[in-house]
DNA sequence: CTTGACTCCGTACCTAAGTACGGCATGCAT
DNA sequence: ATGCATGCCGTACTTAGGTACGGAGTCAAG
């Protein structure tokens, strides 16, 4: 497929797809020898996706690159790439935790608040209070709405 | 508190809180009537820490504004702040399925690198192949590592 | 009452991540 | 074979979110 029709699957425009080519996260995609159009597989237009929502989970491009290239190279020592997968995990785990704490906030207001009669006051900074440290994030089980 | 205490409690620098109140995230805190220093209270201190945090996990500034603003006012109307509430809400578990979903593929990596011998070839964006829409993120249920 | 650390303000500058532009090339469709 | 939509490239511009700077004011300790 074309740049263009890469771009709308990944749901990205066009000129951010060659600017991620030129940050090197994208492999050149095949062309003809002379310098025709730029021909996609679906393979890239799934990875340049990924790009996108991992974005915006946060992630910067550099670290997207980390995340991307994690993968079994037998030519590099298993127990690195073990150890670098291993620091990403923890940081996943510290963004689902605080993500769980706020939709623990919002599931809170959202019932304090029945649509219609008086409202309680509630905020979501509130719900988030206690919390001494960064890394003890406490882990909400009553998770109201999944 | 003054300025400096409070960017150390938040992890942020001096600058940055003087930049959030700019923006109006952050009330200005109280002073001295003839212009002295400003002076913070663990509460401002707090909602600085909180919009450090929010940022990591993707929100831009004018999102975290309308998480911290979302709260039960008595003048507004409750069924607006809870449909306002109601669409982070569906953000917010966007996020987090999105984000158990390459948790999901780092646990595989991880479990198939087992710190020495072969390695088994293993993607982070294979483990994210086969969904189809940005709705319809599967929710692993095969959570490796809590 | 001086000294040194901190704070004030305004403005300028910076990086990440695009986004736009202009001019030329390609290619398929009529 | 001739449009004209698309693609290519390099370069310039933009936006968000800070960061740095300079010069003057504040404050607490010695």
């Amino acid at each position: 497929m074309r740049i263009s029709t890469a771009a709308k699957k990944a749901r990205v425009g066009v000129e951010t797809i060659r600017f991620y080519e030129r940050q090197g996260l994208i492999a050149q995609p095949q062309r003809p020898s002379n310098g025709g159009f730029r021909s996609y597989t679906s393979e890239i237009a799934e990875r340049i996706r990924f790009i996108r929502q991992a974005k915006e989970l946060g992630f910067s491009l550099k670290e997207i690159d980390e995340l991307l290239s994690l993968k079994a190279d037998p030519a590099t020592d298993c127990a690195d790439v073990r150890a670098h997968a291993e620091a990403k995990l923890e940081n996943v785990n510290q963004k689902i935790a605080r993500l769980i704490t706020i939709r623990f906030a919002l599931n809170a207001l959202i019932a304090a608040c029945p649509g219609r009669g008086a409202t309680h006051y509630c905020s979501i900074l509130e719900a988030l209070e206690g919390r001494k440290t960064d890394a003890a994030v406490p882990l909400q089980s009553k998770e109201m709405r999944p």
